[in-house]
DNA sequence: TGCGAATATGTCACCAATGACATACGTTGC
DNA sequence: GCAACGTATGTCATTGGTGACATATTCGCA
């Protein structure tokens, strides 16, 4: 979130908290947790470019199309396994997800 | 491996193939298993570097010894979803992660 | 509005990953 | 030789992730 974002929202008596400070996390968990958030909006991005729907996605990545839609949402029942090993499937090299990882733009 | 040393070991009768190229794995699935030997080793360094016997290291990130040794061979039952939040807990951090998942030095 | 396509959510049987434990192997110092 | 310590390997009961399926919701578009 936008630091500008974050004030105007406060100002207006909101809090806003990430997922770490919500639910109390450890630093590692709180990273953790960014980091799966941060390959599941790789794969959407991934799969958007190409026009691809979450079933034809599913169909190249040997998934279903629940899978994927829970991929993007980074549910909890979703692995980091699952994540890379789609990612890479749907044609990321390692390059490109250490740089998603990392969480530089 | 260095190109110099292969290029030796060939000239020897060897034929040096990478994990990819010895179980006939998709491109995909092979540098999946690059990325995991990539975190298996960081963890290893990482907990060296600490001067951490295993069983330190598995009391101070939740796991047992046996585990930590699994880990660090990257073992078919160690997932990645472990060697990351086994790292994130020893202390390394989104950069640091990114940075072995992308293979640079 | 309604209708088809895409996406999201819930459930479940199956299999894989986990921590724990036992035990084997290797190394260092006596 | 043999301890003491660290690491590796095998096994197992419990837990967690998986694809598949059904169903609900949202989205375009006429």
């Amino acid at each position: 979130m936008k630091a500008e974002k974050r004030r105007k929202l406060e100002s207006a008596g909101w809090r806003v908290a990430d997922a770490g400070e919500f639910l109390s996390l450890t630093p590692g968990e709180a990273e953790f947790v960014e980091i799966k958030l941060a390959l599941a909006r790789h794969l959407r991005e991934l799969r958007e470019r190409h026009n691809w729907t979450q079933a034809e996605f599913a169909r190249r990545v040997g998934s279903s199309q629940s899978r994927v839609a829970k991929m993007e949402a980074a549910d909890p029942t979703v692995s980091v396994d699952l994540l890379v090993r789609s990612l890479l499937a749907a044609g990321a090299d390692r390059r490109e997800l250490g740089r998603v990882v990392a969480a530089r733009r």
